[in-house]
DNA sequence: ATAATATATAAGAAAATAGTTATATACTTG
DNA sequence: CAAGTATATAACTATTTTCTTATATATTAT
């Protein structure tokens, strides 16, 4: 589990209008020209909340025709969720990009310059 | 699972150092001044991120003496998660905020003005 | 080939976000 | 009570986000 990764993935979820389309998504695949129909908002809406989307591995496309099929990556979505609570769980030392953080954390340990820990909690 | 509230859950995880965060406090809890020194931010930068996490419920804060300690609802966060996968799976009927998609889908399927789904796919 | 349709991308504007410094509030200590 | 420390909030700024309209590209139909 990588920060950045994790990143763009909450942040791909964290909007309205994109997390109703993963749960349309969820149950079929629509085309571009639909959602902008089922939704109404502009195309280019659409299609800028599905480049996010993909972006962020949530969602593949099947070009059929002038046409282009939308659906949800399910399996990777729950993955990633899965992998992010295992990773909130794994100890400090395995989380990678917090290498420098937690340098500090022992630091702090070591050499409490601020008093708000008397005795270890 | 509502829209919203999911919204603001995954918008709150969506930023690298609310993530960061979030994992350091998944091992112990730390006070304010601690994650000041450890992620080298001003003080109100840590406590405007601490306040956004404790709007979406992620984390929660004891106050002792003049510290605030903050520590992570694990059990809410990997809840939510596990809920928000089901939410996916569960038919759209039961997608209480999509009501007006769901009746616009219905309407696209009854009278296709778009050409793109000659046959039920 | 031309016109029509579907999608993606570009450009620009309004709003939201994430940081800063300044200040207010609360608690602790002398 | 006064001074010092910790935290929260306010005000401001730079950046990012999210929409729009305009345009480019690709496919289909006449």
């Amino acid at each position: 589990m990588q920060i950045k990764e994790a990143e763009k993935v909450f942040k791909a979820l964290g909007q309205s209008l994109r997390l109703k389309i993963i749960a349309l998504l969820a149950e079929q695949e629509f085309c571009v020209c639909e959602l902008e129909e089922i939704f109404g908002v502009s195309q280019p809406a659409i299609s800028q909340h599905l480049r996010i989307l993909k972006e962020a591995d949530l969602v593949e496309e099947e070009k059929i025709g002038q046409w282009v099929f939308y659906s949800l990556k399910r399996e990777y979505l729950e993955e990633f969720l899965r992998d992010f609570s295992s990773y909130l769980i794994s100890p400090l030392e395995a989380k990678k990009d917090l290498e420098q953080e937690r340098a500090r954390v022992k630091q702090l340990e070591q050499n409490p310059k601020v008093t708000c820990r008397p005795l270890p909690r």
